[in-house]
DNA sequence: TTATAAAAATGATAAAAATCATTTAATTTT
DNA sequence: AAAATTAAATGATTTTTATCATTTTTATAA
């Protein structure tokens, strides 16, 4: 089992500001997982003992509707940390995290989260700011979801994901989703999220290779994302 | 000038968790001022310097859209606090804060609250509460904005608003918003959330009383609301 | 109080998006 | 490799929601 010294991945994140000590402490109670695409690391409505540290694989959070739809709240990857939010605000688990490939990841129980909390202040402030930046962000997403149309969001979905995954070496979005996938991201029936990337298509702005997507204009995307 | 030992309204927040010490060095360094109907708090895309703490009064967060719509993302009070998020963060305010009628507030220093989250535990993990429920409701209204009609949102609306607020002595939600500004909560037309609410009060699920609103059949309101 | 402006209400119409139905293509399974 | 399943694509249609136009009501100012 790896030691948490050595693993690179926390300098993304908020374990980055830990002592000797504490990682010392922290690797001797961590367990490492591995979960399989497909697979829930955490489900809406639970109980969580625990902060979670990806070190690899790609995922997504998701909440389920009373209706049944899935809706895609946020993507996460390597370096992202998990279920702090719920322990600190002392709630169930409020989203699902399910990985869209193989993933890799750490559990640090919640005790040596909380000592952590109490003893470092560094660690508190890069927690405070990691779920503070989050808030911001939801809060851009509910006044886009509420105003902007649904091309639209498309257009600012793609930019994101490239933001987040960046491209392989075809210059595609280095992630596989389903059309369903992106519909539920943006919120959209899946066969208006299918039309509207053929437009896009169509208009020369993005490429589609298989499942993969191209930018291949990111500037008008851009214009698109902001109604133009 | 009065002094924060003896301001009730922190009871409903973190600063309940500041030692008579604490509380002395902020009352020494805090600012009250009063916001007049309409004006703002705080402004999007502004750098702040400071936390406030609404003693009193009833406000709107708002994101000006791209479009130069409003969108309302939360209704504020007397207990809430505002400007943490930016500080933690470090980035610029992300919402305007608008008084809806007349509001008192208290303005805290940045550097009184760095300082009193490095010494005081108990203030820090209140913060990091307060945003982490906060992000978590933003994220249930990612999702309802995204996959819930209208009508349902209304509801919603109308059911979290009596929430907050409460009744007044007629039994209407305490709190006058204009069509325009419940529209701009639930991301629609003014004129579709006229057409809503009036049709509500057609099915005798609510009532209008000028600008009132009076829910009168909770039940199917939030049958409503949930799809029913 | 009357004039003026702003907000609310309502109808008619247009645009956006969802749903249903079917076909085609891509994966999986046998 | 063929069969079966699942996902993607596309057309036709309906539903939802937005926009435009107008009237009525309410609030504000002269």
């Amino acid at each position: 089992m790896s030691n948490c010294r050595q693993c690179i991945i926390k300098r993304f994140n908020a374990l980055k500001t830990l002592t000797n000590d504490e990682l010392e402490n922290i690797s001797d109670h961590k367990t490492t997982l591995i979960i399989k695409k497909g697979e829930n690391l955490m489900t809406e409505g639970n109980a969580i003992n625990g902060m979670y540290c990806i070190r690899d694989g790609k995922g997504k959070l998701t909440k389920l509707n009373t209706n049944g739809k899935e809706q895609i709240i946020k993507f996460i990857k390597g370096g992202d940390i998990l279920g702090h939010r719920s322990i600190l605000s002392e709630e169930l688990v409020g989203l699902n995290a399910i990985a869209l490939e193989d993933m890799h990841v750490c559990f640090i129980p919640k005790g040596d989260i909380l000592d952590t909390i109490k003893e470092n202040t560094q660690f508190s402030l890069k927690l405070m700011k990691n779920i503070s930046h989050q808030l911001n962000e939801a809060n851009t997403s509910i006044s886009q979801m509420a105003q902007k149309p649904v091309k639209d969001r498309l257009a600012e979905t793609l930019l994101h994901l490239e933001e987040i995954f960046g491209v392989d070496n075809e210059a595609c979005i280095d992630v596989i989703l389903t059309r369903e996938e992106i519909a539920n991201t943006i919120g959209t029936a899946t066969e208006s999220a299918i039309r509207l990337l053929s437009n896009l298509k169509k208009d020369g702005v993005i490429d589609l290779i298989g499942k993969k997507i191209k930018i291949s204009n990111k500037n008008a995307l851009k214009n698109i994302s902001e109604g133009y």
